[in-house]
DNA sequence: TCTTTAGTACAAGATGTATTGTACTATCTC
DNA sequence: GAGATAGTACAATACATCTTGTACTAAAGA
């Protein structure tokens, strides 16, 4: 299991994410097969960026979090912190050069 | 839930199969989430037609069936009995049709 | 400093899934 | 019919996941 960055780090509010090699088709597919994710996903492949809680009205603050987790566990977005805002983004470069054509078709299949 | 056709019917060994209506993108994304199906599924991708028991070597019997019934409920398979035998393929047909590339881009992510 | 807003942590409950063991049916071959 | 093979059904366990409630931190603005 994948460890946080502790309270005793320097930096505040840093995340981890997985490596590059450490991405499974598995863990991206697992990611995208709930409804919420999938329309995260496909939201922030048109948007370049947005914010967690733009998308408050599919579920609550929680349950965004917890979305929000998965996906970055899974190695599908990134995100950074402006004030108490916080940025996301897909991933896209690993993904497409790890498994071409993967995300294409997923968000291609639905219009 | 599904239902399995019950033991009074005529027809043995019947199996129930999604609607084409009733295929999601989220069933199959689950199904093939999974290494075992996704394996088996490739495998379905260039041989036409397997038996359930050719992947004996990746998982048990019982293990086989549940997988088989995953992807048979998500609509990713068909399959018949011939004597003692059950033959499984892809369908391609429905799924090409309503998530055009979904699976041409799962299975081609994958060398 | 106080309040508000953005976001997280954690626990809990409900539900779903993967796997195995045991027992069973169905079909073929002898 | 007897035995072997292909496959299913069901229960049980272990584990993961989704969701919500409560409580918290971190930053902005007054």
């Amino acid at each position: 299991m994948p460890q946080e960055t502790s309270a005793t780090d320097t930096a505040p509010r840093e995340l981890w994410y997985p490596e590059r090699e450490d991405i499974t088709i598995y863990g991206i597919l697992a990611a995208l097969s709930d409804p919420t994710r999938l329309e995260i996903v496909r939201a922030l492949a048109q948007h370049e960026e947005r914010c967690p809680f733009d998308f408050l009205d599919i579920t609550s603050k929680q349950n965004l979090t917890h979305h929000f987790k998965v996906l970055r566990e899974a190695g599908l977005i990134k995100s950074r912190y402006e004030g108490r805002k916080k940025f996301v983004w897909l991933r896209r470069d690993p993904i497409d050069e790890m498994f071409p054509g993967l995300l294409d078709g997923i968000l291609g299949a639905v219009k």
